[in-house]
DNA sequence: ATCCCATTTGTAAGCGCTTACATAAAAAAT
DNA sequence: ATTTTTTATGTAAGCGCTTACAAATGGGAT
């Protein structure tokens, strides 16, 4: 009994309906300008017809989508999840779709989908932190997509973005953990080559480092990207050369959840043999045990924030001011004084 | 100094290399079937002009899109993170690109959000579970999209399924921990309204509480949404009423979690004062302390599987025949003996 | 030199929609 | 009753691409 025919157009609906393709159309997007007996008329062929509005055509004809574009780093742990969610939530709101694609923390690959996004027509791109080829943002700046960073706070960058200071929140993270006493700190950072974030999050170290006039050399990094075995072996490494650090700052939560985990299969206390903190305060952050200290973003925030301004910009109302938003240190278990020597 | 005039069409790039527009189109579409002296001219065309084509334009004209879609019905956690990925991971090779989107858990928001995969022309979809309205399934079926279902197995469900028998894996787990000697068993499962994967790991515990003859009295089953403070309400909820249960089945790792925090928090020893266990075996499940013994789901395979079904699906090389998966028990420390009475 | 076939390129017709503009109908004003 | 204004609908021109078909080009084979 299934019918041969394929999906119905606009113009299956106007035969039925009896009027012409422009009503039909008139019907969908702007009710009020059409009489209501044709209004009904076309209405209830649409629904005997089952018709849905061929979306590749509406963009032809429109050249609107009311789709936005979001590349994020990753989808395999909670890092964005909250943010985007909020994120999504405001723009469905607003009347547009969000289109998600992960770039697996690959510059190229976030390239192509940046292509792909534009093609496919977004209205506007929400991008995670500053740090890609210069040649992407002539690009976009060609076509004359609205972009939008997030996750990130430059405001002198070219591109506006919606975020918080990374730099500045680790820098007092650190601050808090030398005041604690900690002398030989280690700290593990996802791969900070094309992360700002990650970079900055390195810096913000360094500087309470210096501005405490602890030796550098008391200062050892490890580099590696984010995910929780990686932030195990890391510890391990930090923990077997030379002395051993008092406290371990992470690049993100996923690496001090990890840390944690190698810390108790060594036999280590946490915070009494070894301090460990993280950033971001996603979920993991509560769940791990101890309970981690660690930055709190406010990621639903930023999210919400984000679309806003990033519609905005889309609908020529906001002109694309950077936003700096408030973190806050949660203190939980895994911080403490560092043992008397 | 920024350029006025749009994005450049396939017309500006046939212009600029003195060809025709077909020309273009088949050296970008079938390179071959072009000689070399016009490819190379026109792709320098293309390159100089920083030339994307406009995707609606292409599905319109060739009625493909290589997209796929799949709704999953969150993103908050990972319960469908990786196998997803290996999904996207899958269709990206074989030349396809996914859009996701989350319907929160419910059945009218998936349901648009099918239409608007629909009307974004996804050569296929993938959906999670069996359970939806039956219109949906007409709708998708009058429009000839192939639908594949995921973490669910139902051979005889009128849409092929890959996944694995939720049921037979609860009744397995269930069997164990009654095997352990636990008479008076608890459930925290998620809502089953509209879930089949929740409502037949009920009945897989069900099924094994009644094999072994226990009282029917002594299962106790709260259903919730799937969040860790929701097991924590739920788990507070069983062992406030009544007798105790010795042991608390969940209907997912996420539940369990949330359990396991509640118990502590209780001060109730586990395993040794309540056992608890998971589904799904993500990440946290790992993460948790203690561990939790949980059910393990090939996530990655099923998400690869699904994708070079789904393919065949839409390329009419295969027929979508369901595919059953196996699961198996992981034994990890939230699981022991019940306490002497 | 001529003819044939294979290869390469061009021509032009849609794909399903939106929307500026034209027209028809109804309401308001005279 | 006539003219003007407003409102409702129709007409048709694209949007940027793919692709069937036609035309042109280039070798061989004769």
């Amino acid at each position: 009994m299934s019918k041969l025919r394929s999906a119905p157009t606009l113009e299956d609906v106007a035969r039925m309906a009896g009027v012409s393709t422009a009503t039909v159309s008139r019907c969908l997007n702007s009710p009020d300008r059409v009489v209501k007996a044709t209004r009904q008329r076309v209405l209830s062929a649409v629904d005997t017809l089952g018709y849905t509005p061929n979306f590749a055509a509406q963009v032809m004809a429109a050249k609107r989508t009311f789709t936005i574009g979001a590349i994020i780093p990753t989808m395999e742990n909670a890092i964005f999840a909250r943010g985007l969610q909020a994120f999504q939530e405001e723009l469905h709101q607003r009347g547009y779709t969000l289109l998600v694609s992960s770039s697996a923390y690959k510059p190229d690959l976030e390239e192509e989908q940046i292509r792909t996004l534009v093609a496919r027509g977004a209205d506007g791109l929400l991008l995670i932190g500053h740090d890609r080829d210069p040649k992407i943002y002539e690009y976009l700046d060609r076509r004359k997509i609205p972009v939008l960073v997030a996750w990130s706070y430059l405001p002198d960058a070219q591109v506006p973005s919606i975020g918080f200071d990374n730099r500045a929140a680790m820098f007092e993270l650190t601050n808090r953990v030398i005041g604690l006493g900690h002398k030989r700190i280690g700290m593990i950072s996802g791969i900070s080559a094309g992360n700002d974030r990650a970079r900055l999050r390195v810096e913000g170290v360094r500087d309470a480092v210096a501005q405490n006039e602890l030796a550098v050399s008391d200062l050892r990094i490890i580099e590696t990207p984010y995910e929780i075995e990686n932030g195990a072996a890391a510890f391990s490494n930090l923990m077997s050369k030379g002395t051993r650090p008092t406290a371990v700052l992470c690049g993100n939560d996923v690496l001090a959840v990890g840390a944690i985990r190698r810390a108790q299969e060594m036999g280590l206390r946490v915070p009494q043999d070894v301090s460990i903190t993280g950033f971001d305060d996603i979920e993991l952050a509560r769940i791990a045990t101890p309970a981690l200290t660690t930055v709190h973003v406010p990621h639903r925030d930023m999210g919400r924030k984000a679309a806003l301004e990033l519609v905005g910009m889309v609908e020529k109302t906001a002109d694309g001011t950077a936003l700096r938003l408030p973190t806050t240190i949660v203190e939980r278990q895994s911080l403490g004084r560092p043992a008397k020597p």
